[in-house]
DNA sequence: GGTATTTGACCGAG
DNA sequence: CTCGGTCAAATACC
């Protein structure tokens, strides 16, 4: 990358690492008076990842004008190495991402698309003393599409895309398995990056059925009886670990252990992945959309998926869907406190003016 | 009836 | 040929 770029870089990040602070802080503002303990453990997080954000703007500072090899950089085709920073929600570093993706996307048929997407793995430690039993909302609405016993691997695998992959072309996927050796812990395998534009539902999260379906106890057994877990969510929502493995070793953002970003529904299920969630805890709430582009751009793709009909239904009632969120969400008056928990949904500078930053 | 999940089949990479 | 990843028809759920 040229060094125009790079500054121009730099100083994105810088603003994205300074409103994320603030976006933490005023979260840790709602906690200041926690009680239980999980509220304490989520003021902890965001007390974490404040510091962090301000961390990195400073090492940005710091090193600003000089090689920026801390820039997050996509690259091989599922090198599996370290390709990316994480942010605190889990998400990869967005504006490089986009900028990468945004570029793959021009010049790639999807299949190469898809193996030229960034690769990042998290993995999730749950808390079955709880009773859930499954990793964290991510924040973003998933589709099951596959589920594979792996060779070697006790548990089967689940494949999930992007709700919205028909209706935004949006390529993103995530693989989820527990681990071998401790079945509380799920490894996460993101592919990908969300293109689309909606992250969350609002409202309670609904119940969906794929919570249902259960990678449980044992291997095979996926009957489990649905329990109140949107209940068992408040209690449950400091309990959640992140760790980050496969990044970049020389990348800051490694010092900061990603966090999901909350709320997350958190069923039993390790498949679950409908977004959604999120108003129970307002603070914590990543709006849908940052009510500002391309709901429609990159609509173009669904004629070449399969002609079947559900795939069709999926694209009508997305659309509806993303019309009434993009809606809801211009006209929230909560928006102030909040941000879209994914920066690739936000021109930066709309984002700087727009949110209250107060510099 | 609409929507999401399940699961065997299919395909490509190694 | 094997295995991982994806597709898509069948099925389940609301």
């Amino acid at each position: 990358m040229e060094s125009g770029s790079n500054l121009s870089w730099e100083y994105n990040t810088l603003i994205n690492e300074l409103t994320q602070g603030m976006e933490n802080a005023k979260q840790l503002r709602f906690h200041l008076c926690a009680t239980s303990a999980s509220e304490v453990e989520a003021r902890d997080l965001l007390l974490q990842r404040v510091l962090s954000s301000y961390e990195n703007a400073l090492s940005i500072l710091n090193r600003n004008g000089s090689s920026s090899d801390r820039q997050a950089q996509i690259v091989g085709p599922m090198s599996g190495g370290p390709e990316l920073s994480i942010s605190a929600d889990g998400s990869p570093r967005s504006e490089d991402l986009n900028r990468n993706l945004m570029r793959d996307q021009q010049e790639c048929s999807p299949t190469k698309k898809r193996k030229l997407q960034p690769t990042w793995t998290e993995q999730v430690r749950v808390n079955s003393e709880n009773g859930l039993d499954g990793p964290s909302d991510d924040g973003y609405s998933w589709r099951k599409y596959g589920q594979k016993d792996i060779l070697g691997a006790k548990y089967p695998r689940s494949y999930y895309r992007c709700t919205y992959r028909l209706v935004q072309n949006c390529w993103a996927t995530k693989q989820v398995q527990r681990s071998d050796e401790d079945p509380n812990v799920f490894d996460i395998t993101f592919k990908g990056t969300h293109t689309c534009t909606r992250s969350t539902k609002a409202g309670p999260p609904p119940p969906s059925p794929d919570q249902k379906q259960e990678l449980q106890q044992s291997p095979q057994t996926h009957q489990q009886p649905q329990q109140n877990q949107y209940q068992s969510l408040l209690s449950f929502k400091g309990n959640l670990r992140v760790s980050t493995n496969n990044l970049g070793d020389n990348n800051n953002y490694n010092e900061t252990p990603a966090q999901f970003t909350f709320p997350s529904t958190y069923p039993e299920n390790p498949d679950f992945h409908l977004g959604s969630s999120s108003s129970y805890c307002p603070s914590f709430v990543s709006p849908a959309t940052s009510g500002t582009n391309s709901y429609f751009s990159p609509v173009n793709n669904y004629q070449s998926f399969g002609a079947n009909r559900s795939n069709y239904q999926h694209f009508e009632s997305d659309i509806a869907d993303i019309i009434s969120a993009h809606t809801s969400t211009d006209n929230s008056p909560s928006r102030g406190m909040e941000f879209p928990s994914d920066p690739l949904d936000m021109d930066p500078n709309f984002l700087f003016n727009a949110s209250g930053f107060y510099m």
